[in-house]
DNA sequence: CAAACAGTTTAGCCTTGGCTAACAATATTG
DNA sequence: CAATATTGTTAGCCAAGGCTAAACTGTTTG
């Protein structure tokens, strides 16, 4: 395994940086972030259906596709997966609903995106791009991270 | 378009956190968030390159399968591609070197990281944690942002 | 109430990014 | 220097998440 090579320093004689991580962490920060990729869209989709229905009483597939500049094809698509995974009940043609795991995760996931968004609000960026970063980042802040940003935006809130 | 809806406000007596954001906008933010996904891995792959070359003298298939806890099989399709693009350069059996898009790539991403990293731990995050969030979020970051998180740490340097 | 329009679904295609298994090349070592 | 171990490549598979085109359902309205 030339990842261990003992003569390293032989080789490269200023080193520029941070020196990498161990393989082993390395390995896992990347595993971890493909791991977000796979349950990033399932959440937005959720997120997005339960905002809808809060704020119009109803999600339909067609808000969808224009909210997320995406075809009705893919929403349909999407929302056979989001059945399949007992997170939306839909009877054809009609408007979607969340079940309790779905509700649960639409909570979960307004949750981290607002603590996120009023971080970065906080922070001092724009409104427009604080919105555009925060729906990028929401799935990749762990939950330390979140907490730290939560205490962050109330104490700016309170001075 | 259900979407402009005029009866909203009859169908949800109590709307719970901020009101929706126009639907160009809101399409924006996913439309940004999609597109940076097609970046993503093409920039990981670089930057990982060009710190094992920094910190290595070379770079080879075998390093990256195993920081990326990723089969060879897949790092091989992948740096076909990256010779595609004309990221890297390669030939059979041999270390990877990055052309001069390359290394100018890896060195954008490399500043990205180390500025989300460098702010998360002055936010007061673990080392651990702040690498595997940063690593997830780099790509997730404006240059607005980016420039106030470096500005954040800077601050907290100096005091 | 039939026609037209809006919304939804299905079929079938494409690319990406994973995987395993089999094979090829290079390096190491008895 | 031949055998073995490591490293790299190729072929072929799969699922996810896009798309367009065509068919179908539901709603509105002349």
């Amino acid at each position: 395994m030339t990842d261990s090579n003992p003569n390293a320093s032989l080789t490269t004689p200023s080193i520029p940086g941070d020196a990498l991580p161990p393989v082993e962490q390395h390995a896992q920060q990347y595993a971890t972030v493909r791991n977000a990729h796979e349950t990033e869209l399932i959440e937005d989709y959720v997120e997005l259906i339960g905002d809808l229905l809060a704020h119009r009483g109803e999600a339909r597939a067609a808000d969808i596709a224009n909210r997320m500049a995406v075809s009705q094809a893919t929403v349909s698509k999407m929302i056979r997966r989001l059945n399949e995974l007992e997170l939306v009940t839909s009877k054809p043609y009609r408007s979607l609903f969340l079940t309790e795991a779905g509700q649960k995760m639409a909570e979960t996931s307004r949750a981290r995106h607002d603590i996120v968004l009023h971080f970065l609000r906080a922070l001092g960026v724009r409104d427009a791009t604080a919105r555009i970063d925060a729906e990028g980042m929401e799935h990749h802040v762990s939950d330390e991270t979140l907490a730290i940003m939560q205490r962050f935006t109330e104490q700016q809130h309170n001075s």
